[in-house]
DNA sequence: GTATGATTTTAACGTTCGTTTAAAACGAAC
DNA sequence: GTTCGTTTTAAACGAACGTTAAAATCATAC
């Protein structure tokens, strides 16, 4: 395959590491194979990364980074829309799930490196890692759990987490292998098709949360 | 911490894998490490199991099998007390959820490693893991969607294969590292209490399906 | 052209990895 | 008590790992 071999070093070394470790996981992901693809002498990494570990977080910094904005972005986006109304169940999942399937489908790399790795870290007990998904995470699901209150105001506050979480896992778990999806469903599911992908997850999700719109569930 | 040193080696083995991949990745995992938490000789290992990948696969089957039949079986179950009627979207998805849960609850093992197993293995896109993952739920996936198919004939099967993935995919993460559920929201949701998640789970899922009973979602 | 700072390369360090071989220890049968 | 098949151990193999130090290269300013 033709490789695009002028971009800086240190885009090439990402994109390698991180299609290396979606491939391979953290540990299988070894630094020599990821300068051999990115064709770079092995040293660079450390010179612009100073670790293996440096590497790591620097890939998963390049991506969370930018889909945080996206996410608080659209979320008030819909809100000055919705002018001081609180939003639909719909918006507001359409606020969570668009910007990570928008990321998957116009992801750069081959083989969509990058939905892969969301699977991985979310699989990664590692406390440091967890620990950097949480600090980059935590404003972003506040927001979004703060519009949920806002338009479900009888819901619990445990219901609407546990469901909150139930999202992100369905979420999580299609973009980490969407190949698997369209085969174990011989071709009927197209995980690349994201406006039908959306509108499916939405038309399942939202009756879900409207289900707490009457207060309280019986235990 | 006291072991018991003695149950046989291929169990102690099994343990001792299944602790450390969950918690330190397929490639993190070391049979040095491995064989030093069970107490057995390095060499054992490749006695019993043939070699690192071997006993990956044991430890995978070792659950995966199990489980196959209590999801089956709980499926049967349910169909026979119905007498031929169609099942309710609840009783499906308990049929589904149930097994898991359960499985996670019961776990001997110490930090629940069977569960973040779960995550890992659903994140791994090594094609020999996938293809064995993909071998042996085939069986069970078939099972449930052909009871989804009865209980909502006039669904469309990609609406239901899609429901079922997401439903998957919501079960896996939750599993994979309930610490993380427990502490992002501050002990409000408690992942040990199965019973609640089960029924919170049924409470959130079905609604999405009966919106299906209606015939094609508009799109 | 030469000096200077940033970048890239070479070469090696000590460790740990998965795996193998061959010998030792064990247990049951005779 | 010896024999024989099974199980366990000790020791080592080469390869690959993350990392480092120092030399070589490059670009820019004087």
């Amino acid at each position: 395959m033709p490789k695009q071999t002028e971009q800086d070093r240190q885009t090439r070394i990402l994109d390698a590491a991180e299609s290396a470790m979606a491939e391979m996981g953290f540990a299988g992901a070894s630094l020599r194979h990821i300068v051999l693809e990115a064709q770079v002498n092995l040293a660079t990494v450390y010179y612009y990364f100073g670790s293996k570990r440096g590497l790591m977080e620097a890939v998963l910094k390049r991506r969370f980074g930018p889909l945080r904005q996206e996410h608080l972005a659209l979320l008030r986006q819909f809100e000055q829309a919705s002018k001081g109304q609180p939003l639909s169940i719909e918006k507001i999942l359409e606020a969570m799930l668009l910007p990570p399937l928008r990321m998957a489908a116009t992801a750069p790399a081959k083989h969509q490196a990058v939905t892969r790795l969301f699977g991985r870290i979310v699989a990664e007990p590692n406390p440091q890692t967890q620990e950097m998904l949480r600090s980059q995470r935590a404003e972003v699901r506040a927001a979004f759990l703060k519009a949920l209150q806002h338009s479900l105001p009888r819901a619990s506050l445990p219901d609407l987490l546990w469901r909150v979480e139930f999202v992100w896992g369905a979420l999580s778990f299609i973009l980490c292998n969407p190949r698997k999806i369209e085969v174990e469903t011989h071709g009927a599911c197209d995980p690349a098709d994201t406006d039908n992908v959306l509108a499916g997850m939405i038309h399942f999700f939202s009756p879900g949360f409207h289900a707490l719109a009457r207060g309280k569930r019986k235990r």
